[in-house]
DNA sequence: TCTAATAGTAGCGAGTCGAAACTATTGCAA
DNA sequence: TTGCAATAGTTTCGACTCGCTACTATTAGA
């Protein structure tokens, strides 16, 4: 039998879906690496936006990715915000201008909305079981969202962060961390 | 409510996906780009592996895909052959060395391996139904394997194609076609 | 026949990519 | 307290992708 293996055919679709997701990247004032970068940035909390935060999330270097960012600050997407108590780390807020970017329209979101609410639900479901399982293998972080993390505690209004020991505002816990651990 | 839309979702798993995947290859003598021009030769016909038809599969442009293909041909991974009735057009053959580079293990591929096979189908079909969606809006070719095309007739042992008005050989109508059209 | 379409390529500038070398901090232990 | 070692970020390098434009060669069609 010359059929080929459900994996290398998974594989090549997911391949090929990025490349027309990033195709649509390229038309516009972004590249595809940089609309991932800043993605991340404007979803991610603010103990999450480091360099060296955004390289282990696009699963490059720090190299690669300083780079990267150094183009977003440029474009004056993003602004760097250096802190009081770590001379060597630096946070990158996204700006105004740069939040109006991530509202362009996507024709793979636009595809995904079509679809029945039940296959979404399961497609999520199945990918996110892929990419914990890479992320098993390659001892990589999950980057999910700070409430549900095993170190959230729900306090009064807010939250608090039992490893950071840090009280929480609304927005932080509803963001990605890289931190986080499943409950 | 700050959850973020399902599409948004989706559309990060895709592309985070494709970056763990990635990573890896990068690890070998092939980057991500070469890599996947590399397994489309290896599973397409003889009428669908020009550098034309790589770029569309790819979704670039033909000059890219020439420069790609001129750095797997100087590993020694494809080597040219020019066609004697139209003289402007080459295919690329996959050689030996090539084939074998496609061996190579994936980290993606074990984790799907290990999927319910249920889960597989479904997620299949899923990434599949993007894909057609995706390449309809933008009018693409669908590059689906030649046996489950509109124009493909069995005929004895063999088949034909009635687009191009050729015998198929046996291996032909399990590969790869460009001229692809869902039956 | 002559012009338009097609197939492939070369060169440009911006940027990604890993890797290695480098600076500036901070942490920790003797 | 001094003195490394670890950490955070950057810079540079060479190979390459990427869209783009301009170009050559060939073929198709009016």
């Amino acid at each position: 039998m010359s059929e080929h293996k459900n994996s290398q055919v998974i594989r090549d679709l997911i391949d090929r879906l990025s490349r027309l997701n990033a195709a649509e990247d390229w038309n516009g004032p972004l590249n595809p690496s940089q609309f991932a970068a800043l993605s991340y940035l404007a979803r991610a909390n603010r103990f999450s936006r480091a360099p060296s935060h955004v390289a282990e999330y696009l699963v490059t270097t720090r190299g690669t990715a300083s780079q990267t960012l150094k183009a977003l600050a440029r474009k004056g997407l993003i602004r760097e915000s250096r802190s009081a108590t770590d001379k060597r780390s630096i946070r990158y807020d996204v700006t105004d201008l740069g939040k109006d970017m991530m509202k362009a329209p996507s024709g793979l979101a636009n595809v995904i909305d079509d679809l029945p609410e039940e296959i979404v639900k399961d497609l999520t479901g199945s990918l996110k079981t892929l990419v914990r399982e890479i992320l098993k293998t390659r001892k990589g972080r999950s980057f999910g969202l700070c409430r549900t993390c095993a170190h959230h505690r729900n306090r009064g209004n807010g939250a608090y962060c039992n490893l950071l020991d840090v009280s929480l505002a609304p927005p932080d816990a509803n963001e990605i961390c890289h931190e986080h651990i499943a409950a």
